[in-house]
DNA sequence: GGTACCTGGAT
DNA sequence: TATCCAGGTAC
């Protein structure tokens, strides 16, 4: 496992933007683009609740995607009650589009991403409640959208039209914690990416930036704004994990210094 | 082997 | 933009 210092970091992303294209060694796995750069640089995806490499935490993407950023997951509270693959799956889950064909007959799919300033078409929103210092999922049938009426009534059958009960929440502590550990310092690194003839997928890391010190409170006004998502990517078989997400032009907004390299 | 993390997507 | 979604690993 090679560990870097920030500079040794920098000149290795260098020589590595210098190489141009660079054959994907995961393929199949939308990760690809991240996995492949941890190979290059000689460092493990990292499962602890330390940074990848140093101080230093490590984001690639597609520069022609407009997909989200992830941050880091983090399953809500309270933790005994696997509240996601318990109640929100279940209860107000939906059949997945690939059930009897892909996966199972019964296989169901919870796949949410919702922020703070509107409620998503099926009812659900983040609350940063600064009092009880807590970040908050919120339902309400209300605001559930009329193509979803199908849904909705199993959703009352199933578990009632309430509010939540109990609500998924992330203790403000916990979230500085994670972030504090994670998120600290960050290299962005954006990727051009081809097929060849062959189908091979190729990467070229064209272009680094260095973001340092993560604000949390960016983090809990970018909920309440509505650019940092709360993204719930579960189906039976597999929950992905809870996450939290957002624009990638917005990630620097959570920084307090940026330079491109 | 299940859970909670990791790496990220397309339409 | 919002609503869907992927394979893999540590413990």
């Amino acid at each position: 496992m090679q560990i870097y210092t920030k500079k040794s970091l920098i000149e290795k992303l260098q020589e590595i933007r210098q190489k141009g294209w660079i054959l994907n060694t995961r393929p199949g796995n939308d990760g690809g683009i991240g996995n492949t750069l941890e190979d290059l640089l000689g460092i493990k995806e990292n499962n602890l609740p330390i940074p990848n490499a140093a101080e230093w935490e490590l984001k690639t993407q597609r520069l022609n995607t407009t997909s989200l950023v992830t941050l880091f997951h983090l399953e809500p509270s309270p933790r005994a009650l696997r509240i996601v693959s318990n109640i929100l799956l279940p209860k107000y889950g939906w059949r997945h589009k690939e059930a009897g064909r892909k996966y199972p007959i019964g296989e169901m799919s919870f796949r949410q991403t919702i922020s703070g300033d509107r409620r998503s078409d099926r009812g659900f929103k983040v609350v940063v409640d600064r009092n009880a210092k807590k970040v908050l999922i919120s339902f309400d049938a209300s605001a559930v959208d009329p193509r979803h009426k199908q849904w909705l009534q199993s959703v009352k059958q199933r578990a009632g039209l309430g509010e939540l009960d109990p609500q998924p929440y992330w203790g403000f502590n916990d979230l500085k914690h994670k972030a504090g550990t994670k998120l600290l310092n960050c290299f962005l690194v954006l990727a051009e990416c081809r097929r060849d003839e062959k189908g091979q997928l190729w990467f070229r890391y064209s272009k680094i930036y260095i973001l340092e010190s993560f604000s949390l409170d960016g983090l809990l006004k970018g909920l309440e704004e509505g650019f940092v998502f709360i993204d719930f990517d579960a189906r039976t078989g597999h929950n992905h994990g809870t996450k939290f997400r957002l624009r990638r032009n917005m990630l620097p907004c959570l920084y307090q210094k940026v330079t491109e390299i």
